[in-house]
DNA sequence: TTGATTGCAAACCGTTTGCAACGCC
DNA sequence: GGCGTTGCAAACGGTTTGCAATCAA
């Protein structure tokens, strides 16, 4: 199995063959910015890359960061979730690589993220591709509910005991 | 079976009811906003509505047309959709009285919005619940694809071959 | 009467864009 | 050297908010 080194070092070769294949440049903003994102295990926005790239004192601009998503997500790098939870605008990403396609559940309290799978998502899509006539690419499901965190659960009940 | 004219009266019915409940005014502007969104069948965003409104005649404000749509959307009336599509900032909306729960696909190409449902789905929000000690109340489901329509299918060839 | 609701416009916030400076190829 | 990329700030677009006028209760 890949451990969290090799997979940032697929990563970057990755990126550099698409980059090549496509005559973009190989940037060490795009590159670092990838360093970023495959030390992380989390569902960020964009913002919090930006923060995160000033912490590694390696400070880039805001428009680049969102170029830089553009292009992982585009070679398959990164994803772009869009969770309609408390913040129904901005876009959470994650890194690709090295991971099986899976589905988010998300608590309406805490806002916590998990993931999960289930192979039943799959004959889903299929059923519904060959029945409408669809060609489907991708997906996004989307739980919402209250998770059993209990610090979550104690910070819910007293909020609705003040009401 | 309701016929979309009872479906209205129902839903004009519960309205009136929740605004009571919950001691909110029944104001005109929120009876004439549900009457737009229960004589449409398709997925609205919130300028379509507004539009829709100066069309009507009965011209309200774009404050109006969020605040009732919170409304409707807390009582249960109107389902509010964040699919991430072409645009994924703004919020589509659909009526949700006696239609049953489903998913949507969306066409990449035409942003066509098809209605399916499943009940694998339901089995998979109950198994992970269960699994992952987690309240499910609602979920999100997208598949986004391409769809086989004639016209969607001969503008996305005759727009590849423009590279 | 009075406090919720409306309309208007300004503010908000994530994201995109225009443009000059920069640096990879 | 040429052009893709970056940084900055201004623009953008959907949504929210502040406030005075209005109106349901």
């Amino acid at each position: 199995m890949l451990n969290s080194t090799s997979l940032t070092t697929e990563a970057r070769t990755r990126l550099e063959e698409y980059l090549l294949k496509k005559g973009l440049r190989r940037s060490s903003e795009r590159f670092a910015i990838l360093e970023e994102v495959y030390s992380r295990d989390d569902h960020f926005d964009a913002e919090d890359l930006y923060q995160a790239m000033h912490h590694r004192a390696f400070a880039v601009s805001r428009a680049t960061v969102y170029n830089t998503l553009d292009v992982l997500v585009d070679c398959g790098l990164v994803r772009k979730n869009q969770f309609g939870d408390e913040d129904n605008t901005k876009s959470r990403f994650e890194k690709a690589l090295g991971r099986q396609q899976h589905a988010h559940l998300i608590c309406v309290n805490c806002h916590r993220v998990i993931e999960f799978c289930d192979p039943r998502l799959q004959l889903i899509k299929t059923t519904v591709g060959d029945t409408l006539q669809f060609q489907v690419e991708s997906h996004s499901l989307v739980f919402y509910g209250e998770c059993a965190d209990e610090a979550c659960v104690a910070r819910t009940k007293a909020a609705a005991n003040l009401q």
